[in-house]
DNA sequence: AAAATTCCTGACTAAATTAGTAGGTTAATA
DNA sequence: TATTAACCTACTAATTTAGTCAGGAATTTT
């Protein structure tokens, strides 16, 4: 698993559809603008976005993207995972002969890691951030300075608790089997 | 917080260490032919490694390299920290303008989980990881194919400056078989 | 003391990835 | 029909990654 500038903008972006969700389609345009990257560029993030099933485009005046799911159904580790193709990360092919003959030690190990923060990840959706406290208002806030005129009652009153809570320490403790 | 192969490197390589914490130093030659980077790209890492206080280089023949804290105080996150010089991930070096003058929402959004990834990271020791049930008889059996005797060579070398008493020989034979 | 071994440093190069550009087409709306 | 915005392909520039090279400096063995 790899964690990039791709997967953060892309992270960012999704955070963003999150929000507006239910507003309507968001246009890459704005996200451009919001967010300091080029619209090019973030085009081709969402054709593998759209790929992977995360989103759906919407064509046309009025157009833009919208989750494919709901917020709470998307998890962090899909967004990565689907604009950051998996590298090989052992050098062996999985032939598992590393230089050696016999299978490759820390390459198992780095594995084993990496699984644990890939389930990390998967813990952790969408929904869980955009319902923390304070965030709606803030979103209304900035889309009110923009010109986008966006849902007001709806999202103020989906607040609860946290993003995180008490799930991510046991997965931490059950690292070490 | 970013995860690049120059972390995945650094993690690998430092639980090499680890492994072979008690049998003395490892030298970054063997490193690099048991993971198949090259020489001097390991000792870039390495120097980071160490101006982090993460490792302690051992010069002249019997040399290399060795953890500079026990395994259990070294957590992963420390290890990718030090190699991955922390980019500015918002855009708007800190000012909180990003152009359209409130706050940006997404990236702190975006910061927030990082934070979190790397609590989780700095929660993962090596130690935790090197314990693992199987892993010392794998890593010795290695070493043996490789034709590492790093152990045997030592132990001999301070008994003939009587270092080792009894006891201590039969605890360290029991390591090298 | 000499030789072998290994760390350490800096400058340089090739490859890969990231980020951005340009120029279109398709589909929906007004 | 004109406009909007997704969608697509190919290209380019910038940056990062990975590796190379050459030359020390420190330390142990012989």
């Amino acid at each position: 698993m790899r964690l990039s500038t791709k997967g953060r903008y892309s992270v960012t972006a999704m955070l963003d559809l999150a929000i507006h969700d239910k507003a309507g389609p968001v246009t890459l345009a704005d996200i451009s603008q919001c967010q300091g990257i080029s619209l090019s560029y973030l085009e081709q993030l969402f054709a593998r976005l759209r790929k992977s099933g995360l989103v759906k485009g919407v064509r046309g005046p009025g157009g833009g993207y919208r989750l494919a799911r709901p917020a709470s159904e998307i998890s962090i580790a899909e967004i990565i995972c689907s604009v950051d193709e998996n590298v090989d990360v052992t050098h062996c092919k999985g032939e598992g002969n590393c230089n050696d003959g016999s299978k490759c030690l820390t390459h198992e190990l780095w594995t084993a890691l990496s699984v644990r923060l890939h389930e990390f990840l998967s813990g952790i959706t969408l929904a869980q951030f955009v319902e923390r406290p304070g965030i709606p208002e803030l979103s209304m806030q900035r889309d009110k300075m923009i010109g986008r005129f966006v849902l007001a009652k709806k999202q103020a009153a989906a607040i609860n608790q946290g993003v995180f809570n008490a799930d991510n320490a046991v997965v931490n403790k059950e690292l070490v089997r």
